[in-house]
DNA sequence: TTACAGGTGCTTTTT
DNA sequence: GCACCTGTAA
């Protein structure tokens, strides 16, 4: 289950008076005394600092795992044990959801009294509660609609249909993508018509996509993601007062993994610690709102004080806008900012350590700084090079049951991968081995069909003018209404300045079938019946509306009224009654909301839906192993993790080889991914992974190499690259002494004989290692041409073959073509393989 | 209007 | 390997 919504906190205007003291010149005054407050207690010098400065604007640079959590969980337990501000003075800014209840929950543990009134929250979800409040001063429903990128993506499809521009090379992705960025940098169309050269074409056509866009949203009372940031930026700007409001009432902000924030949220965080003005003041005084005891001499209000953590080195949402120019242009932005850095590490071992410092340190441009531990080397960092993606998957699986059984939790465990793709393969072998585990993030629950369906009619009850959600209930249930009808609707609404819900009402006006009218009529009747029941039925003297339904029971009418449950039920086809048990879930969800948010109206179940991270749905009690993207894996540790996929083309992914500075973010997002784990890292690779349907050689990343050799016990190494030939990768840091096949080398000559490296077993002091030379003169003696087919193996069904690995086997069929020719083979003791001929280890017996 | 067949193109990461 | 789109038949 997800975070649940706060309790709204009490409005600003009525806010509690504020403590004096905000500022303290020569810092920290302590809590009285000499006695040390136990908030303190087994921090180091730098993490005390950190907590009990105060200033006007704190930096803390904190490396992972060096106790970030706990230095900013109790940094604002001090802010209140001290004096220094009321919880309600609070805004402290997570990225996670789960981070912030987390963070919530540390806070009232620590200080056991009521942390109410605290902001503490994800940049998305603090500007939404702003925005719901002041919605109506920039021309919005206070029950806004929150597009998600997959709304975005339907809304810009037809607009891009409607315009044609398809033919200029639009598509809803890359104008979506393109609109997103600018947005970030808080453009908007006009804006950029002003700077793009409007003699081109396609650049008229785009700032047409963004208007139309643009117009759609606000028609529709709905705001992007992107829109919640920058439209609080603009109530700012554009609202003095309304700012001047925020400002006086957070005196303290806190601003978690600061090296991710975009320009638009860089700009959000200024605007909530800029001063008010003396005048400003004075008027809000007048106003009657209590400010005085917040004024410095001249009058004005000071800034509130600033605390951002962040580590430039675990940045990998370049992608999404974020600047790390934010975090390193801090003591520019903030003069007299206190910089800490925080270097010592809690959470891995010596040698994880130093294999994430060896590859953070390839990134130039950075100031370095080295993570170091005082638990100790700990084991080896252990590699694996598997054939295939599946035989990685294997390699996985076999590994968790290993350490499962020498005592390790399930839920201790996870698998990181860089692409969501890969974790197919993972799931077919973890189910296999009957291991529990649990993809996060993922497909998103609130992202399947039958989900947006069911709450596509919670948003259309809840934000009437939303046309996306009504046309996407239109028809669904099957309804008989068509494509044909549901664009005549819509252009009756635009003819006749309607919206798409009034069209609706009045559809008998368009003279279609009476049996169609008659479905348009009864669904525009049942949302109007679910609208009624929200509203409440009485006030009691305090102004609180009680007696309207709650969320479930809108839910569970609209469910009944529609049909929609009903005809999933009824269905023959089996994955609807998958659908069916969602939608169940959905319901139940709602009814745990209606539990934990005894005020929580459908807006706030919406808005919470809306906002969920991957991370959030982490569940810490399951006793299963996680499985999720290197992305998903910030912020999060586990004792042992599995960094699949450790391939070129993957890790870098090929996208962000064209990308500036892509190299660099994927070596972060690696350096992320190794500084997860506690005690085990299992680093793992494939040389063949199965893409798009068909198979693919693939190479070892350019980032093993970083890796110091000595730290990694390679139970099947990539092998020993290649001295000849030249232009592949270089050798991995395998071991030189060995005599290893060469996997890049072969490649390089456009053969491959499989198994280059498998000759290697790590520690094992065996010389099972070809001697050095030998496999040079054996490729020597195989390699005719540029292209070698392992020697022109011929196979089909019925052949018997021996594997290096697997032993011997029949093959049972023999599919694809050329240099993708892949061999069923049913081996005698290794089960059921695919095997890509060119490149397997076999040999006909 | 719906259902189905066949074709196409695609995936980086996410609030 | 799949989701999505398009065109066709009922």
């Amino acid at each position: 289950m997800t975070t649940p919504l706060n309790a709204e906190s009490a409005p600003v205007t009525t806010g509690r008076s504020a403590t004096p003291i905000i500022l303290d010149s020569n810092g920290y005054a302590g809590p009285g005394g000499t006695q040390q407050s136990p908030l303190l207690d087994g921090l180091n010098p730098q993490q005390k600092e950190a907590v009990e400065y105060r200033g006007q604007a704190l930096l803390i640079i904190a490396g992972a795992g060096s106790g970030k959590t706990s230095v900013l969980t109790r940094r604002v337990a001090s802010l209140l044990e001290t004096r220094d501000a009321w919880p309600s003075q609070i805004l402290a800014i997570t990225f996670t959801n789960k981070a912030a209840a987390e963070m919530r929950e540390r806070v009232h543990a620590i200080l056991g009294q009521g942390s109410d009134g605290m902001w503490i929250s994800t940049f998305h979800s603090s500007c939404v509660r702003i925005l719901r409040r002041e919605a109506e001063k920039i021309g919005l429903s206070s029950t806004f609609s929150i597009y998600d990128s997959a709304d975005t993506k339907v809304t810009l499809k037809r607009i891009i249909k409607g315009l044609d521009a398809d033919t200029y090379g639009f598509t809803p992705g890359s104008a979506g993508a393109k609109i997103s960025k600018l947005k970030n940098e808080l453009a908007d169309a006009d804006s950029y018509a002003r700077n793009a050269n409007m003699s081109d074409p396609q650049e008229v056509m785009f700032v047409e996509i963004f208007r139309q866009y643009q117009a759609r949203l606000r028609a529709a009372s709905a705001l992007d993601f992107d829109d919640l940031i920058g439209e609080t930026v603009y109530l700012f700007r554009a609202f003095p007062k309304v700012a001047a409001l925020y400002r006086r009432r957070f005196r303290h902000l806190l601003v978690d993994e600061y090296q991710d924030t975009n320009h638009a949220q860089y700009a959000l965080v200024h605007e909530l610690t800029r001063p008010v003005t003396p005048e400003l003041a004075q008027e809000m005084e007048d106003d009657g709102v209590h400010v005085r005891n917040l004024r410095d001499a001249s009058g004005a209000i000071p800034g509130a004080s600033l605390t951002v953590v962040g580590d430039s080195d675990q940045s990998i949402y370049a992608f999404r806008g974020a600047d790390t120019r934010n975090i390193s242009g801090f003591e520019r932005d903030y003069p007299g900012a206190r910089v800490i850095l925080l270097e010592q590490n809690y959470r891995s071992t010596q040698n994880i350590l130093s294999a994430a410092n060896a590859v953070i340190g390839h990134n130039f441009d950075r100031t370095d700084k080295k993570l170091w531990s005082a638990g100790g080397d700990g084991e080896k960092i252990v590699g694996f090079t598997a054939y295939s993606g599946h035989d990685e998957a294997q390699f996985v699986s076999d590994e968790i049951q290993v350490l499962h059984a020498a005592g390790m939790a399930y839920r201790d465990m996870a698998v990181f991968y860089r692409t969501n793709a890969q974790t197919r393969a993972l799931e077919e072998i973890l189910v296999r081995s009957a291991t529990p585990y649990r993809v996060v993030g993922g497909t998103k629950f609130y992202e399947r069909a039958e989900i947006k369906d069911a709450l596509a009619y919670l948003i259309a009850v809840a934000n009437p003018v939303d046309e996306l959600a009504l046309r996407r209930i239109l028809n669904t249930p099957k309804r008989g209404i068509g494509p044909a009808t549901e664009t005549g609707l819509s252009s009756f609404a635009d003819d006749n300045e309607l919206t798409f819900r009034q069209a609706m009402r009045n559809s008998a006006a368009l003279g279609l079938g009476p049996k169609v009218t008659g479905a348009i009529l009864e669904l525009a009747e049942l949302l109007d019946a679910a609208a009624l029941m929200l509203v409440p039925t009485s006030v009691t003297d305090d102004g609180v509306p009680v007696g309207g339904a709650n969320v479930s029971e809108v839910l569970e009418f609209l469910l009944n009224g529609s049909g929609l449950l009903a005809g999933l039920r009824n269905s023959r086809d089996p994955q609807d009654e998958v659908r069916a048990e969602n939608i169940e879930e959905l319901v139940a969800q709602t009814k745990d909301f209606n539990k934990e948010n005894p005020d929580g109206g459908l807006v706030d179940f919406l808005t919470q839906v809306s906002l969920v991270a991957a991370a959030d749905d982490l569940d810490d009690a399951s006793g299963t192993v996680s499985l999720m993207t290197l992305h998903t894996a910030k912020g999060l540790e586990y004792e042992a993790v599995f960094l699949t996929g450790v391939e070129e083309g993957l890790l870098p992914h090929q996208m962000s080889a064209n990308e500036p500075g892509g190299p660099a973010e994927e070596r972060r997002l690696f350096y992320v991914g190794i500084t997860r784990a506690r005690k085990r890292l299992y680093l793992s690779l494939a040389m063949t992974r199965a893409q798009f349907g068909d198979i693919n050689v693939a190479m070892p990343s350019r980032y093993l190499q970083e890796i110091p050799a000595d730290l990694i016990d390679w139970k099947q190494s990539p092998g020993m690259a290649n001295s000849r030939g030249g232009t592949q990768p270089r050798a991995l840091n395998a071991r030189r002494d060995g005599g290893f096949g060469g996997f890049g080398n072969s490649l390089g000559t456009g053969s491959n004989d499989g198994y280059g490296g498998r000759s290697s077993y790590g520690t094992s002091k065996q010389p099972v290692g070809l001697p050095p030379g030998k496999p040079k003169t054996e490729w020597a003696n195989k390699i005719t041409g540029t292209v070698r087919d392992n020697g022109g193996l011929e196979l089909q069904a019925g052949d018997r073959i021996r594997h290096h690995d697997f032993g011997e086997g029949r093959v049972n069929q023999v599919t694809g073509e050329g240099t993708k020719r892949i061999a069923h083979v049913q081996f005698d003791t290794a089960g059921a393989k695919k095997l890509l001929i060119k490149i397997a280890p076999i040999e006909k017996i």
